[in-house]
DNA sequence: TGGACATATCGACAATCTTCGATATATTGA
DNA sequence: TCAATATATCGAAGATTGTCGATATGTCCA
């Protein structure tokens, strides 16, 4: 990394730090937005969202996403783990549920004029 | 997995594949997520679309990013590659910017109406 | 109480990712 | 042409991730 490089030369350079997310904000939106970043999880989204009541349990995902039991765990743990999926028991099964705020505070973070809020 | 289990049962299943998007879909959407998912690719961008005219050239987000040059010129190929950045030689420098169409698209389909779409 | 079933956790393995130093390529200016 | 600078690529090391089988936990029902 040359420090003064293109500092000293003031052809190309333009303070870029206002008006952008600093380190500590773009630390904690990145885990929200890896916990999307894989097709699985994003179908997953998807389905939770398009049924009928807005609610799925784990046995549902099984088959259509042909994927093991503990893999769709440990999906529905990283998604929940984001805040962006909430599970509640009933009975032997645990419904599952999108959590629309935190989805849409994400889409709206990631909309241009957001993301440099 | 167990095959029939759940759908012999009759309790908890619903029918989840219709309205919900299909894995071609959601393999092409995660590697443009994954881009982002990264603070220092958060930070890029970020930095990208603060900058007065959109314009920054690689060498203005070393220091503030404070990564080796290799480093920033991998992320920069990634967000290139995902279609949310391009760049322009402009003698020495190549200056990069944001495509919000790309970014506004994504936003988009991560709308809680959007990913079920 | 015990069997059946849904879910969670553990341990492991292969694949991918982030980062760097070293090096190559491209452009400018003397 | 040669030196300087910005960028890209290569190769490697360490960390993280997705996936599974095996196993544990929790719940219902006979």
């Amino acid at each position: 990394m040359s420090e003064l490089t293109c500092v000293a030369m003031e052809i190309c350079c333009t303070p870029l730090h206002d008006g952008a997310i600093d380190a500590e904000k773009a630390d904690a939106m990145a885990p929200v937005v890896a916990a999307l970043a894989d097709p699985v999880r994003l179908r997953m989204v998807s389905m939770l969202l398009a049924a009928p009541d807005g609610f799925a349990c784990g046995c549902d995902l099984e088959q259509p996403l042909g994927l093991s039991q503990p893999t769709i765990s440990h999906h529905l743990k990283v998604l929940r783990e984001a805040g962006l999926v909430e599970g509640e028991r009933r009975g032997r099964w645990v419904h599952y549920r999108v959590l629309p705020e935190r989805l849409g505070e994400l889409a709206e973070a990631l909309t241009p004029s957001g993301v440099s809020v």
